[in-house]
DNA sequence: GATCATAGTCGTCTGCCTGACGATAAACAC
DNA sequence: GTGTTTATCGTCAGGCAGACGACTATGATC
């Protein structure tokens, strides 16, 4: 049978991204302020349209570059500095979630280290970290007492996602290293865990554990004493990305 | 802005599925063999275009129930006799993967019981389940002799993955329950794991396992010599999603 | 410079879970 | 009855995690 385009719907196919990053202990995600409607002047996640030539892989990298200037980190090459972990998170399609048309989004996540202020097409004031509970509390009250409206189309379940499969993937990989910066601390490490997850965990079994994984951590033999206190010491991600056994998220 | 069909390219979005089974002690997917080009008379994962008004997981429930009668579980309902699970799996979206035009499709995971024989719009010659490793082995010979063509498209891959995600989440979830019907022995469920997992495990230590862990079986009263020996006892499923701890699989 | 606060690192102990495996129980086939 | 099959209970040793004590090495403060 040939090409026959009114066997099947056309659809818009976009992609949008869900970029976590941990700022000053608390997990932070990066949206962007709606310069046109629907939803004009509200936050949304970053993203856009997929191109005819571009695998969806491609156009994530591509509008995280956007955003960002982060380049995505090659999944074939284990360690790389400076480069994001990005994934394919899930695709949205509900017929009714963009007025215009129908739009089918391939959501992905992303996790960067702490990076400077974003930009979105070089206008800082319309692209923000913003702590992911902030994001999600539809319509409450942020922390400077103004109401908070709720991220655009169906952005607050795409977020919630996302940050679900972050809180459970970093239990059984290596990906919290993701969320560091090129070299660290265990301490630092630790602070990510305790970021994402949203609890305390004790530095002495922390360490234990971390430290004890073979994989995980590379020393480089520097130190720091960047947090203050004693001097620790510095590491690498080692090859290792699943962790067997896995941390475990604390009950309740 | 209005909508602007010229501002993005138009795709096709089908769903296509990985439904999986047990029978006869083997993981088996089910394949239905393509009646026109391209890839005429090859075997695919079933699949088609989601309609204009249909949400991604409607259109895979519709389409598992085309392909095999059965009911999509709906995940607010924790025990449903005779239901399938269903979720969805990843999107694939490479220019090239269709050679006709530009489609994005979103793939989704089923797993059912043993089922009687499948029907592919009634022709049972045209669908079949096949042994998860016979459809995976690519330009390899089947366990008739016969030469084995890799499925069509980039399906050998959506396979691949959805396998792979049955591996894993049966680990930590009480997913391995869809495999088996409404009532179900211990031994059934063990033979479940052995299947998908490919291994052998210890009879005793399985059995303290499940019939330890809160909330994952309930004991029904009755028993069944089914399968032979002594008498077992009849479980279902109780309402743990997540098991803590969970099932580990066997290293190597 | 002594003291304090802050982080980091090493140990210990106890309880739980797992893997290995022995032993018993209840059906069916012959 | 004897053997075979499957189910179920128990035991024991090793490993890992949580709770927590102890000590170390910095910078900050008086």
């Amino acid at each position: 049978m040939p090409y026959d385009p009114s066997a099947f719907p056309p659809f818009a196919v976009t992609v949008d991204l869900v970029v976590l990053t941990v700022r000053r202990h608390s997990l932070c995600a990066l949206a962007v302020r709606r310069g046109e409607p629907p939803f004009q002047g509200r936050w949304a996640l970053p993203g856009g349209f997929v191109r005819a030539d571009e695998d969806l892989a491609q156009a994530a990298a591509r509008e995280l570059a956007e955003e960002t200037g982060l380049r995505a980190h090659d999944p074939s090459v284990p360690v790389q500095d400076n480069g994001a972990h990005l994934e394919q998170l899930a695709t949205y399609g509900d017929p009714k979630r963009d007025p215009r048309m129908r739009v089918v989004s391939v959501a992905h996540l992303a996790l960067a280290p702490d990076l400077p202020a974003p930009r979105a097409g070089g206008d800082a004031s319309n692209a923000r970290w913003a702590p992911v509970e902030e994001l999600l509390q539809q319509g409450g009250y942020g922390r400077d007492g103004e109401p908070v409206a709720p991220l655009a189309f169906d952005h607050a379940q795409i977020l919630a996602d996302g940050v679900e499969r972050a809180r459970s993937k970093i239990e059984y990989s290596s990906l919290a290293t993701a969320f560091c910066p090129p070299e660290f601390t265990v301490g630092e490490l630790r602070r990510v865990y305790e970021a994402v997850w949203g609890v305390a965990l004790d530095p002495r079994n922390f360490h234990r554990k971390v430290t004890g994984t073979p994989g995980f951590l590379v020393p480089t033999g520097g130190t720091t004493t960047r947090q203050g206190g004693r001097p620790a010491q510095l590491f690498r991600a080692g090859g290792a990305t699943y962790l067997n056994p896995p941390m475990l998220r604390p009950e309740v």
